[in-house]
DNA sequence: AAGCTGTCCAACCGCTCTGCA
DNA sequence: CTGCAGAGCGGTTGGACAGCT
């Protein structure tokens, strides 16, 4: 189709981004916000194609980014949302807080796949790995027609397999959490978690369905690593001396706690 | 110490979706 | 309705690192 390139492959850098690409694309997002991304790495003066400037900016430098291991109840999460959702990561993603669809992505493949294959579960349908074998002969003749749209409808996902099929493993406690499902399906949209951007987390940190959320302090540790090339150089002038005094005592009990 | 192997994750690629003229 | 441009998404890759022999 002669599809034009995402942006002018001449004189576009790739590869990992340095201290001072971060520092350029930070200070440009704080200060314009999340405009047209195209625009975003001639206006910030870096060599990125804009794709490249939006990854970097929703996967690592958002300060709402939590850090680290997913947690136990994270893990689960993702897993039952994967059982309803399949490969549908951005919309898993949308569900955990702090989390992006790529580190969601990177965890299930590196981890969460394993330890259902471990446990006998099938990391694809979420089926019993031995009833797999068995339903696959069947399945054979029928999978035509059940493409991975049907999957968009959550009554034909694997969604059952969770709460009835898997009843014996681990995640059936997880899935038969009703008010805990409830709340996450209630209504279509993701539950606010979009909108922890907006900067309303309660500064102390808060609990969302039994997974704890960073404070805004927390969040904004990464904000720390910016004194590395100065902070005021970024645009970071609208952090108040309580705020970055916070950010300091929060890392200095960082630091006793590991 | 050196080489090999496996794991992890940041980043890229290419396709699809969406909004607009 | 159609075509285009930009944004978003999911799959994949490749380099860094750790652990083992």
């Amino acid at each position: 189709m002669g599809r034009q390139p995402c942006c002018d492959k001449l004189g576009v850098k790739k590869g990992p981004w340095t201290a001072e690409e971060d520092k350029k694309l930070i200070n440009f997002i704080l200060t314009n916000g999340q405009c047209c991304w195209r625009a975003v790495p001639k206006l910030a003066g870096l060599r990125r194609c804009g794709k490249s400037c939006r990854l970097r900016w929703t996967n690592y430098l958002r300060p709402d980014l939590k850090r680290g291991l997913l947690s136990e109840a994270e893990e689960q999460l993702v897993m039952d949302l994967h059982s309803r959702l399949g490969n549908r990561w951005s919309k898993i993603a949308a569900r955990l807080p702090g989390r992006t669809d790529n580190e969601i992505k990177n965890h299930w493949n590196t981890h969460i796949k394993k330890k259902l294959i471990k446990m006998g579960i099938d990391p694809v349908t979420h089926e019993p790995l031995n009833k797999e074998a068995k339903a696959a002969e069947n399945h054979i003749s029928e999978t035509d027609g059940v493409g991975a749209d049907s999957l968009e409808d959550n009554s034909s996902t694997p969604t059952e397999n969770c709460s009835s099929s898997v009843g014996s493993n681990s995640l059936d406690k997880f899935c038969n959490d009703e008010s805990l499902l409830s709340s996450l399906w209630m209504n279509d949209e993701p539950p606010l978690i979009d909108a922890s951007w907006d900067i309303n987390i309660p500064a102390g940190g808060e609990t969302y369905n039994g997974i704890s959320l960073p404070s805004w302090e927390e969040n904004c540790a990464w904000l720390l690593d910016c004194q590395d090339f100065g902070i005021n150089d970024i645009g970071l002038d609208c952090l108040n001396d309580i705020e970055l005094n916070t950010m300091n005592t929060l890392e200095m009990g960082d630091k006793t706690v590991a």
